[in-house]
DNA sequence: CTCCGAGTTTGCGCAAAATCAAAATGCGAG
DNA sequence: CTCGCATTTTGATTTTGCGCAAACTCGGAG
């Protein structure tokens, strides 16, 4: 529990202006869950009996089309609530999430997420503001699919990635989670072998560096350029 | 009024739970307005201070982008809610809403949200569970424009269209506001040549009729089988 | 150490759709 | 009725990026 303890920090967002004891009380009726790598956390079209707040750890959220193809629709940092679709009156899941690195959440039965409205001050405040931040972020997926270029897509997927969950390391900016080149595909709408064949081209220009599931952008504002933020 | 009057049944869905003083109550604080189509209702990155109830006609809602091109994210059909954006914390309007055909609204100042949510039982309940919707719909778009190839969007969109909004007509269901070829080509990410040509041959198959602005779709289920829908 | 498999790279040809260009068709205003 | 503009159609050309195929590389399991 060691490591719980000092995730909870990062994770408890959510409940930023409850005191200690209702904190306490909170964490008594969750039931914290390790989830390795790859792990299915929920699945899309199950009954959603519980909610879960991210501790550590990231987690994709992706959904599954009637051919069988996954689309990313995107990722979770840390103090993010998920599976919160009971709470928009869902009784199934609408999405699968699963973790795309080692994860640590806290889940509670549904029943409790009205109680938590209820008592906890700031909590419904803090999920609509958190649901308002996934529509803009939906908003400009679907913009960007729309409008831009394969390149631009792939190189505005990346720069995503870096500015939430980036973390400095020598020579550049580095992804904190496993990315494979198919997961990146998912997330733009194209194959493999296009990313693949971009990330490998960019290295050439030495704006990335990229070993297996791993990404390190050095020269981030070419990046942006590519990706088409300015004109 | 009269058009007031016979438009309120349709679009007091937020308010079903209430009774009639109730509701007197909601409208005495509400300003109505009218909207000559293509009218524009609020703008993306305006100081969000008014959210509306849509009591007739179609609402579409647009992101442009910085390089000037514009998506559309949506069309809302009558007894919607549109701008609820401060609800969920933002201080501007995250898109851009048009009547689509001339449409009828309410207006509250942004002020009275919370006193609504506070008085009103099923208020709240009723936002949320459109908000799911939403989420759901904007999956389903970032799903279908990564996946799907260009006459299966376009067919998607179609379909979508008509099932929203779509009202019986001798030989055939018609779509019940004017559409462009540019505007489907603005939701699917294409050019309106591309949509121009499929809706050409489409007509020519005999899957739907079309003149300019207005759209009749007289075989659903081929169009369905073009947007794979199924295997 | 070797084998194996997941992940990655790369080449080539093709089909889909964008772009360029131009004409035709309605619709509404005067 | 006619003009002008917005919308739509159509053709020719070019580009993009996907599908297929094959090879390669890294890392871990035995």
């Amino acid at each position: 529990m060691a490591r719980l303890d000092e995730s909870l920090i990062a994770g408890l967002a959510p409940f930023r202006k409850l005191d200690r004891a209702q904190i306490r009380e909170i964490l008594d009726q969750s039931a914290p869950r390790r989830h390795d790598e790859g792990a299915e956390i929920f699945r899309e079209g199950e009954e959603a009996d519980r909610f879960f707040l991210l501790l550590d750890g990231f987690v994709r959220v992706l959904r599954t089309t009637p051919t069988g193809e996954q689309v990313i629709l995107r990722h979770l940092p840390p103090g993010q609530l998920i599976g919160i679709a009971p709470a928009m009156g869902r009784t199934t899941y609408p999405a699968t999430a699963l973790a795309a690195s080692e994860s640590l959440t806290l889940a509670w039965p549904v029943r409790l997420w009205s109680v938590f409205i209820d008592r906890y001050e700031g909590f419904a405040a803090h999920t609509l503001g958190a649901m308002g931040q996934r529509f803009q972020d939906l908003h400009d997926h679907v913009a960007e699919l729309a409008t831009k270029a394969v390149e631009q897509r792939v190189a505005a997927c990346v720069l995503r990635m870096v500015n939430q969950t980036g973390r400095k390391v020598e020579g550049g900016i580095e992804i904190a989670f496993p990315v494979t080149r198919a997961n990146i595909a998912e997330m733009t709408g194209t194959t493999l072998h296009t990313v693949s064949r971009l990330l490998s081209a960019w290295e050439k220009e030495g704006i990335v560096e990229s070993r297996r599931k791993h990404i390190v952008v050095t020269q981030p504002h070419r990046l942006m350029l590519l990706s088409g933020v300015v004109g």
